[in-house]
DNA sequence: GTCGGTGCAAATGCTTTGCATTGAT
DNA sequence: ATCAATGCAAAGCATTTGCACCGAC
């Protein structure tokens, strides 16, 4: 439960998962705060819990999963305030809801890391996160060319072996 | 009902509708009806009343716009047929789920066109279909290097007024 | 004491399924 | 005759919501 105690107004110090670099993990979790604070909202141990774990779970994730992972990790959070705490980290732009198939919605972590490419393995049904370079780039560009500002995208390649 | 005269065994002779050009819609029903043959399942009145109402409601659609939009033409499919026959264009490959918003499962035909890269306005919710140059071309460079081969792909970008 | 927040259980709403009937070959 | 398809109504299931209670400022 430690982004929980990360202070808004000090530097964040938050114990990072062994497989979040730092520099991802504080600016999630000030984003969040800033947020809520922001919408008269507070920063509770249950909203700490489902955010730590959703970091800690690294990648793409579906909601029954991180329930239990929630629960596994020893904390008691009911599936009513999982969702509404999902729901605010979608509204503040830190999750992602993402279809790969049409069994179950996934999340996506989207804040504060490069938006993560996603290849389908359309005959294996696994998922791995790719980089395609130059990408954000060229939608920046056609953003800009219509007058928009670029929030965010999404890619999914769907392939299989030969 | 046009697309349920068409004969696997002879030139595909449907009437598009006005906004569809031939090549899209001959192999459209074709492929729907092949893959049905292959599985020993039969091109129904109702499963080309869906195709066909599909074809006609070009981009993008939801479950429910679809219903409507079957009856309002005057069809009668039921809910259960609908959402059976959508499962069946979805195993075909020839529309796939998308989720732009967390409302709503939206769905996009696939087949038979490139793939359409849609761009969401966060600020008003509207979806209009972009072309990015280029991008097809270096996703199947990354496939090819993975050994892989590309079946499709999908691009949401998502971008507001300044 | 005023506002949110939480958990539980009930409700919602999209999608799927069981079943009896119908239709095609 | 057989095998699959349809429609209806019921079931399923992920997600949301109403409500009573709790806790922070």
């Amino acid at each position: 439960m430690w982004t929980y105690d990360v202070r808004m107004d000090l530097p964040a110090n938050p114990t990072p998962p062994d497989n979040e670099p730092m520099e991802i993990v504080a600016p999630l979790c000030a984003v969040f705060r800033a947020r809520l604070k922001a919408d008269g909202l507070k920063y509770t141990p249950e909203r700490a819990k489902v955010l730590d774990t959703i970091i800690s779970m690294d990648g793409i994730f579906h909601a029954d999963e991180l329930y239990l992972q929630v629960r596994q990790a020893g904390y008691s959070v009911s599936r009513a305030t999982m969702y509404r705490t999902m729901r605010l980290l979608h509204d503040a732009g830190i999750i992602q809801p993402v279809m790969v198939d049409r069994e179950q919605t996934h999340y996506q972590l989207a804040y504060g890391r490069r938006p993560q490419d996603l290849l389908v393995r359309t005959d294996t049904n696994e998922i791995q996160t790719v980089e395609l370079p130059g990408l954000v780039q060229s939608i920046e560009e056609l953003c800009k060319s219509m007058g928009l500002t670029m929030r965010g995208h999404r890619l999914h390649i769907f392939a299989e072996k030969d």
